[in-house]
DNA sequence: TTAACTAATGAAAATATTTTTCATTGGGGT
DNA sequence: ACCCCAATGAAAAATATTTTCATTAGTTAA
């Protein structure tokens, strides 16, 4: 649950852009917070939010994410399985992290190291190119699947 | 256009797993080969062949691709434009290239060095997962765009 | 506090991509 | 040439997402 402090915060976020502080949107920003790590589908999220906000609609929910997409709050990232999965913009780091993706149980896990800027300043000489940021997945298999 | 003995081999690979050799299946590829580095979609696809096969259904196209993926033929990608594409898998790499895709014109252009050797040694050691392959999109700005 | 303005909402319809169904065709082995 | 069953085209269905629209409700300023 977000603290009244960080809805005040949001509140402020919002209204710098015009937009309005509905029950509706804390809802779906704080259960998104309170899964942090889980990268949620909106259908997810829309479940987990009917049990604060019974009445809303999963239009809402898709609007939401998007509003919140474009003000840097979350990511949305592909991961093949037929559906948009968001996170948080984690604001420490100014690149998105990496993903290991389990090819058998589907687990997605988070890699902290980053270690891409050697080969970024080299594609950013060689192919002229400036990287705002990186999509990187690794797929391959999971800890406990290789048992 | 595919030789006759790429076309024999390609008869070879299908009969190995009980798939038949039928037109649509060889102008399918024969679109693919000839667009090498253009990423088509299905739709595109489907756009091209219809000139060799102007009978053949969009379902045709989806089926084919996905039995050329499953086969080893092709990849699937994915760069968030609401569509699958496809590019032909080389044999010569172990690891599928990069991509660097520009935010204002949308161009996709491939990345020659892997790279990530590195890091992934590293993945595999901290993580203990065993990566069998990547999925690595830099999002940026190329040089056209940044003139 | 109230009134006014307009953004946001829920429900339903629409859109877009992909998959499935099913009757028919045709590749490839005999 | 014949048979078997995989493959096909067309249409329907499934799935995810977006849009429409009448109504509701934040926010601001009197
Ligand atoms: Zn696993
Ligand atoms: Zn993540
Ligand atoms: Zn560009
Ligand atoms: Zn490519």
């Amino acid at each position: 649950m977000m603290t009244k402090e960080e809805t005040e915060k949001f509140k402020q976020e919002l209204k710098e852009r015009g937009y309005k502080l509905t029950p509706q949107r804390r809802a779906i920003l704080n259960v998104i917070i309170e899964n942090e790590g889980r990268h949620l589908s909106p259908e997810e999220i829309y479940e987990f939010v009917k049990k604060e906000c019974p009445e809303i609609g999963l239009a809402t929910v898709y609007r939401t994410v998007q509003l919140l997409e474009k003000m840097g709050v979350l990511y949305r990232m592909n991961f093949d399985d037929g559906v948009s999965r968001y996170e948080l913009v984690k604001n420490t780091a100014d690149h998105q992290h990496h993903h290991l993706v389990c090819l058998k149980c589907g687990s997605i896990e988070e890699v902290e190291d980053d270690l891409l800027e050697v080969l970024e300043d080299k594609i950013a000489q060689k192919y002229d190119f400036f990287i705002k940021n990186h999509d990187v997945k690794f797929y391959g298999f999971c800890k406990k699947c290789r048992k």
